[in-house]
This record gives structure tokens, sequence and C-alpha cells, in this order.
DNA sequence: GTGAAAGCGCTAACAC
DNA sequence: GTGTTAGCGCTTTCAC
């Protein structure tokens, strides 16, 4: 009910004064400042973001575009993001696909379209031509955490090396028979994190001269579900079994942790668990992972946009974002080989 | 670039021809409405949510509040709430207070009063005095999922009844020895939720005559590490060991379980162990749980408001959600007990 | 340091 | 079914 214009009459002053006073611009006298401030509160003025918005043509809002919003890395990168808007007195919208199929042309053509934001952060999305081009069209700043794809600059670790860097952990450790759980991550959005991290395991095996084996390479989807039955479904395979475990998230990994549990298997005595991320969790339950600070991407990312609204600056690409290898009690040396196969080497 | 102002121009027509056309309102003749549309694609108009926003007082988005995201809970409601918007063609803008002290004067001060939104979601939070009246001020819609608090309308299970259920499931299976891990929500944010299992919890152990013991309720602060944590205090402790426990949530279970594999005990076997949420992990790790469905719930509030927004009726009270137990494997009858302890008996 | 006036892009009476 | 006319509540030149 109340706008600038009772404050104004209140005050005595005019529309622009107030306005530059609830601004805290610095043309405006400390005495006069003060005075419309008291007025506003008392008055109980809400400010119309909408009005404001219309006429400067910002929104001081951000677009969050997740996948999905029920795994552990979209959440911390979330944070990060959110705490760095926060910081700049911006609000997050968030634009959630909800999974395979979540009509992205929704948000593409109607939400995000709508001039409701001032630049846009996408979470491991790979676009189609035709989504680069309408990001293009509206001309503010966007920046992809997560998973490199055409056409979009991004932010994130180089999950090549991610996957050769936890596949040569194993390696060293003595490992020869070694899976991975990986996946299309079951949203279906982007290709890129969960090849990259698999062609990495390709690579260092390769590198160490170990043949990968196909059935030794199942999908997770990147849940701990999916981890769980991947476990599972490679300890049920005929043949010789793996004595090591790439998964190429920690959920993932602490769904085959489990599934080697309920196995009656013990880590990393019978098999060794490798995992991605640095989840939280992780410490509690011993497992060695790959570790990846999501929610300092977030904070980047976001930082990048804001420098850019504010007009400094303007970065095309970024450094790949940091890992490293946190050892813990998943990951072992293999057990000695049978007596009959050391008679073997012996031999 | 592209105005409402171009494409009546371009088409021949009024501005509020094309904007009844674009809004596709009856009262504009289809051959109109299509060329409009079509105009409208070429020109790549864009419409501006800041300038509708003014001219109707409605911004079409809705404000969800949380307390922190890294929650299973919230993230479900979330889900539902994101869902039930999408459909609707609302847009979601998340205030993340971020945890204990996680300024809520900014949001409430700043961010929420900013007319950004038509209504507002609010998981879990419990408002103080002054913020209750400032949601009262602005004149839009709110309403809780998650906990009761004074003062504002809640959507959620009975607590209460949901902690006395699991603990009554565990008396039934004949425990006298249970153990809860709760906690103050370390985010410090609500107090309702906790506190009523707490209550159930003990209401349930009074109804069977068992004296609930101070020492084995411990905090668990609603996540998975402070399950653990608790766990292992229980099990550390001096004197009889518990042989059943009841954890507040999945999440603090999950940590329980852990800590229990990792003290080399067996589940049901020698300890117990009931959650409450229905996470979805809980049915590979075979946990006996109160199961609710917060992503209903979210859904539900979110019908609840938009209904209002359309000025079809409101509700004051609701229905509490509805739960039930999800028998699995980490809950069974304690074991016999001591030998000693049966001659006792049996003299 | 302050004010007057124009206008941001749309919607909503009200006419016709 | 379509056009005309006012605003919605702010920001922003440009004057003074």
């Amino acid at each position: 009910m109340t706008g600038i214009q009772e404050i104004a009459r209140a005050t005595g002053l005019s529309k622009s004064t107030v306005s530059r006073a609830l601004r805290g611009l610095p043309s405006v006298s400390e005495t006069t400042t003060r005075s419309v401030q008291r007025t506003a509160e008392r008055l109980g003025y809400i400010p119309s973001s909408s009005a404001a918005g219309l006429a400067t043509g910002r929104t001081r809002a951000i677009g969050v575009l997740v996948p999905v919003i029920d795994r552990w890395f979209y959440v911390k990168v979330l944070e990060g993001i959110d705490a760095q808007l926060r910081a700049a007195g911006y609000d997050l919208i968030l634009y959630n696909l909800g999974g395979r199929g979540g009509d992205r042309e929704r948000v593409f053509h109607r939400s995000i379209l709508r001039k409701r934001v001032d630049a846009l952060v996408v979470l491991c999305l790979v676009f189609d031509p035709g989504e680069r081009e309408q990001l293009q069209a509206m001309e503010y700043p966007v920046i992809v955490v997560g998973g490199p794809g055409p056409g979009v600059r991004h932010m994130g670790i180089d999950d090549r090396k991610a996957g050769f860097a936890a596949t040569s952990h194993l390696i060293e450790l003595g490992h020869t028979a070694i899976a991975h759980i990986g996946g299309e991550d079951e949203s279906g959005l982007n290709a890129a994190v969960p090849l990259e991290r698999r062609e990495g395991f390709i690579a260092a095996l390769a590198a160490a001269r170990i043949e990968a084996r196909d059935e030794w390479i199942v999908n997770g989807g990147f849940v701990f579900e999916g981890g769980y039955r991947a476990m599972k479904e490679l300890l049920s395979k005929p043949g010789p079994r793996p004595t090591a475990v790439f998964a190429a998230s920690d959920e993932m990994a602490f769904g085959a942790l489990a599934a080697i549990a309920q196995e009656g298997l013990s880590v990393p005595g019978d098999i060794s668990v490798i995992g991605v991320d640095g989840h939280q969790n992780g410490e509690v339950l011993g497992l060695t992972t790959i570790r990846q600070n999501p929610y300092q991407q977030g904070v980047d990312a976001t930082r990048v946009l804001l420098a850019e609204l504010e007009g400094r600056g303007h970065t095309e690409s970024f450094e790949p974002a940091p890992f490293d290898l946190v050892r813990r009690r998943s990951t072992g040396a293999p057990r000695p080989l049978d007596p009959e196969d050391s008679l073997d080497r012996v031999r």
C-alpha cells in the first residue's frame, strides 16, 4: 500500500530524493537519508521489486537451473550459489528440470525468458543447439557448473583426470581386477561427466596395461540405490570377481559398500572401493574418494556472474577446479593371491 | 528489446489486443491470436515479468523458505512444491536461511518483503513474534510444512503420534531397553518436530510402564553423522546397552546403523533400529521406519496456496498428513535373555 | 543536495 | 472483437 510517494508526502521531500535516500546514494544528505528511512520504517514501507525492475531493467535475481534437486552435488553447489547471492542481496530462482524429459521446453520458453533473472547458473546440463541459441538470445550472462558442454563456458573439475586419479590409486595399491560403476546420469541430462570419468578410468587402465573388461563397467545412475544394484550385479557375475571398484560418485560408492557388506564381504579385504565427490558421510564410512568442492564451485561461479553484472570484467574460460585424493579405509592392497596362484608364480 | 508495442505495430493491432492475444484471452479472435503469436515468435519477443508484475500486482512466483537445503525431507518437499508450481506456470524463489543464525533478518526484511512473491511456503520453521507480525503485514498467503508453530497454519504429520508409533513398534517386539536419537535440529530453527517425536517416545514408554532413561536420549542433530556419533555414544556408555533405538529421522538411523556395524554388532540381533521419514535408501538398507510423504505435503501445500491466489477458498487448518509403519529387517525381537537371567526368571 | 518530468512494458477499465 | 486511456511504483536524466 505504502509507496515511495507516501514517504515523499510525509517527509515533505520529492519522490526522487526519497528513492535516492532509500538506496543509500551518497548524493543525499545524511539528515535526509535518516529521516526518510525512519519514515519508511514507520509507514511500513515495502519496496516493489517489479517497479524497480521495470525501471532499471534489472531484477536482482539469478536463476539456477538444475537437472534434479535430490543429489548431493547439486545441493552443495546450490548452497554455494545461495550464500554468495545472499551476501550480494540477490534472490535465487530455482528452475528444476526434474529429471529426464522434465519439460526443458517450459523452462526455456516460458520461465527463463521472462526476464525474471539477470543471469543464470546451470548445473551439469548440456544444451541442444536450439537451447543454446535461446541462451545467446537473451543477453544475460550464463555459466555452467559441473560438466563441460559445447558453446557454453563452464566451471568444474576435470572429470577425466578425476577418473584417472581414482583408478590410478587402485592400480598403485596393486589392483588389476578393477570394475567401474558409472552410468548415464539417470536424469539423462548431461552425458559429459559420467563419460569423462569413465574415459579416465579406461585411460588409467590402459596406461598400466590392464585390459578393461566390458562386463566390469556397470551403470549405477549416480544414486545410492543404483550403486547398490550395480555392485550386486558385479558380485553375482560368473567368473573372477573384481578386487576393486571405482564408483563415479560417492553416493554410488555408498551403495556399493552397502551391497558388499550385505554379501558378507569385507572392505578393503575382499574389495576396495573409491568414489568421487568428497561427500561428508564418506568420513564416517571411511570411503576413499576423489574430493572436490562443489560449494566453492557454486560460490565462484556466482562471483563471476555478479562481477559481470556490475560491469567489472568478463571471463570466458576457467581453470579446472581442484580435486584431491582422500585416502580412507575403503581402499587397500588386494589380498595376496591364492596359494596355488602363488605357487604358479613361484615356478 | 522487443515489446508488446512492436508487435502491435507489426500487426497493425493495438497494444491491448496484443496483450490479450499473448495471454490467450478468449475475447480475441482466433485469427488475431495466431497472427500475434506468430509475429511475437518472429520478432523474438520476450515478455517482461516486471512490467506484468507492476501492472497486475502479481509476480507469479512463490517463495519457499527453508532452514537448510541439505536435508532429505526439505528436498522432497521442495520437489513437491516445484512440481506443482511448474504445472501452474509459477516460478520458485528459494530463500535459504542456511542454518543457525543464517540471518533470518535479511530474509524477512529485505527479500521476502519486496513483493517478489505472491505467497510463501515455509519449511519447518517457528517464527518469533516479530516475524509473525511481518508475515501478517504482507498480506499474501503463508503455509508451513513440517512443524507446527504458533500463529501459522501448518501441514504435516502428527510428530508426536509418529514418535509414539515408532516406539510402540519396538515395545511390541518385546523391547524394554529402548534409546532415542533425536535432537535439537542442529539448524536450531524448529524446536517442534524433534520435541514432539521425543514426547511421543516418552509417552509410548510410559504407556508400557517402561522407565525412560535420560542417558538413553541422545542428540543426533538430524543428520547422518550425528546419528552415527549418537549411536557410538550410546554403545560406549557404561552399564546395560539398549536393545533398540528409535531415531527421529531416517538419516540419523542410517548413521546409527553404520555405527552399529562398525562396532561389530548385528541388526536386529543385538540392536533394533527404527527411523522416521521413509527415505528411499531405507529400502536397500532394510530400515524399518515410520514413512511419511514429504513430496505430497509439498504438493498439497502448494495447491492450497495456488487455490487461494485464484480466489477459490481458504483453509485455516488441515488434517494431519498420513504416515505408516514400514517393517523391514532392522527391527526384530530382542535376544532371549542371558542364561543366568533366565535362570533368575525361572526360579 | 534536491525537485520536476518522463518513462520502463505491461494490464485494465472503459468505450466503441 | 478491438482501440483508447490511464496508470502500476519506481528510477533517471536534467535543472536548479
